[in-house]
RNA sequence: GGUCGCGUAGCUCAGCUGGAUAGAGCAUCUGCCUUCUAAGCAGACGGUCACAGGUUCGAAUCCUGUCGCGAUCACCA
């Protein structure tokens, strides 16, 4: 049994023994370090209950628990504070229990649904960027953390191929292009259909202020442009499935998808199942017509079709136009009802998308739990605020966007810099430098992306690189490096054994081990919130306390054998932790930097 | 205007479903490398937790209102 559960029990018990009274519950919190002890009862509450001076009350409940459990070695209360000293076997055989387990943290496989988590799901016109990154970061972390706390996870995304914005790159290409290809430019496939998609936007804007001098409204402009009409008619002829621009689309899109890949594993992400909004969306309207004659939706005069909502609390929600054309919820509904078909398994989905989008997934869910699918009462929108730029919002037509693959050159270019002024690494091979950077400069970024609350903002300046110190991924690697460094040197396995009778625990090992009591419970709530975050934040103050342990305490050259193998074992072990724990994140962790 | 989210140190962020004197990092300043990697450690400085009420033994945390910032309310995605 958990010392805290055990400790509860007796605290109910002496309530009863003491007072005759029953307490529903215990409230624990971990003991300041101002004080002497290790867990800490909090006495407050239990004045519901039990009538009387808070700090007599704890010193009575105090005395029960020394008497009564062998692990509490004493206690002291400071106003209605009860504070317990757990004897050092205590953690000495939690220790012992996890030492060599490679998978702390890691639930063993609960017996329960699937979870789909989307993420990405980008638009085939243009490069990912800076926003994009979060996205992916996330999603990719709270799939891992998922999958950490026992439940099986499929990855995947929507893409969104079809549509105005690919048919603006197709004609421009068309136009302007004289048949470039990556293999021709040397460019990204999505560099370059994104390039053709500024290249549309540039003559649009060029027709508009001709039209405009020509006397138009900036309104009329906007709607006449004939490069604007081409490309609604190239996508009327892709939805009639038009041979040719078919072909074309799917050229186009390839390019797209080839390089995305390239950015996904560069950034070390991985999908086990793509969908395409090209092949969901007449799903999507099948379930409308489902719904139409159920009674879910309704039909107005013009033959579009809704979903009145108004009992909820929210609007009506157009589901299909007029023309009978799918809008996005129409494809997101198909979706949704696809993948379940796909993973019959599946027993609810996560969908990474920004906070803007809130109000779409409200309507989306409760849509789908009309339809009467019992999953979706199981589908959580993973919102999480933008990524803004000192000068405010990315822009792609403006040229303000922080591109992906750019992004990821000069974390590890900075990695580099600062690795070359340290030199610590002269005896590497050149690929092994290489590698060692990519680690880090990575490491570094998304570190700073996950650390922060998924619902907030975050603003980033690209003038400001960021930060390799503190509270920053390379430190912990750093770290971790650091461990691995004296396990090389010491060469004691964690399955050797030490006499733990004669160990005086230093104050910084009780808190290591403190701290490392808590990795399981950060993995499950960060996977109930499905905030990576927490993960993060656990990692930091774990490193934090090695480092602290690392300097002020001698491990290889400690007083007796005993002792250096109990050390050795703890490092080794702290330094599983931080690996398992960034794994989830999607950081690697290096040997040596 | 309606709805949703956010507001904590100069800056970037923690603070678990209410608990002790609100914590870290960066920046600034002091010390510490002939000893396990100084991307580190030890310390100093720095706060009206946006504001005002309320709930209670106790509020940064919960409720209400105000202000500020953002998002959203399309036959766009």
């Amino acid at each position: 049994m958990k010392l805290q559960e055990t400790l509860e029990l007796q605290v109910k018990a002496a309530v009863k023994a003491l007072f005759q009274s029953d307490l529903e519950s215990v409230e624990f919190q971990a003991t300041r370090k101002e004080f002497a002890g290790d867990i800490t009862v909090v006495v407050f509450p239990m004045l519901r209950v039990v009538k009387g001076n808070p700090a007599v009350i704890g010193e009575q409940i105090g005395d029960y628990l020394k008497s009564n459990i062998d692990l509490v070695k004493d206690f002291n209360v400071v106003k209605g504070f009860l504070n317990i000293e757990i004897d050092n076997s205590y953690y000495l055989d939690f220790f012992n229990s996890i030492k060599t387990n490679h998978e702390y943290g890691f639930a063993t496989s609960k017996v329960d649904k699937a979870i789909m988590v989307e993420y990405s799901s980008p638009n085939t016109n243009k490069p990912l960027h800076l926003g994009h990154v979060r996205n992916v970061l996330l999603g990719y972390s709270v799939a891992e953390i998922l999958k950490a706390s026992g439940r099986p996870v499929y990855k995947t995304q929507i893409i969104n191929d079809r549509g105005i914005h690919i048919c603006k790159s197709m004609l421009a290409w068309q136009r302007f292009g004289n048949g470039e290809t990556p293999d021709s430019s040397g460019l990204k496939g999505d560099k370059l259909v994104g390039n053709y998609y500024v290249e549309f936007d540039k003559a649009y804007k060029a027709e508009i202020s001709e039209l405009v001098a020509n006397g138009q409204s900036e309104d009329d402009a906007k709607k006449n442009a004939t490069i604007l009409l081409e490309a609604q008619e190239m996508l009327r002829q892709w939805e009639a499935g038009d041979a040719e621009v078919v072909a074309l689309w799917e050229k186009m899109n390839g390019w797209v998808y080839d390089g995305f890949e390239e950015t996904y594993k560069a950034i070390g992400v991985d999908f086990d199942e793509y969908y395409y909004e090209s092949k969901t969306y007449l799903l999507g309207k099948e379930f409308i017509a489902e719904g139409l004659k159920t009674g879910v939706f309704y039909k107005k005069d013009d033959g579009s079709v809704w979903c009145d909502l108004t009992d909820d609390g929210l609007d009506e929600k157009i589901v299909l136009r007029s023309d009978g054309t799918a809008v996005y919820m129409t494809q997101d509904i198909g979706t949704a009802i696809q993948r379940i078909k796909d993973y019959p398994d599946v027993g609810g989905m996560v969908y990474t998308v920004g906070n803007e989008q809130d109000y779409h997934f409200k309507v989306l869910f409760l849509i789908l739990k009309k339809l009467g699918f019992d999953w979706a009462d199981n589908l959580y929108h993973l919102s999480y605020g933008m990524v803004d730029l000192p000068s405010g919002k990315m822009k792609s037509r403006e040229g303000t966007v922080v591109d992906a693959d750019d992004l990821i050159q000069e974390m590890a270019d900075t990695a580099e810099e600062i690795s070359k002024e340290l030199g610590k690494l002269d005896d590497y091979s050149e690929a092994d430098k290489k590698a060692l950077y990519k680690t880090i400069g990575l490491g570094a970024l998304k570190y700073f992306i996950l650390k922060v609350d998924p619902k907030k903002r975050i603003l980033f300046d690209p003038k400001e690189s960021i930060d390799f110190q503190g509270n920053t991924g390379p430190f912990i690697q750093y770290t971790y490096a650091r461990i691995q460094s004296i396990l090389r040197k010491s060469e004691i396995e964690n399955s050797a054994t030490f006499n733990a009778s004669g160990l005086t625990l230093h104050e910084k090992e009780k808190q290591l081990l403190k701290q490392l009591e808590q990795f399981p419970e950060v993995i499950q709530n960060a996977a109930d919130q499905h905030s990576p975050a927490l993960v993060a934040n656990y990692t930091y103050d774990l490193v934090k306390d090695f480092n602290s342990f690392y300097q002020n305490v001698s491990i290889l050259g400690a007083d007796n054998n005993d002792e250096k193998i109990f050390r050795v074992q703890l490092s080794q072990t702290v330094g599983q932790t931080i690996k398992n724990a960034f794994s989830v994140l999607g950081i690697d962790v290096p040997e040596r930097m």
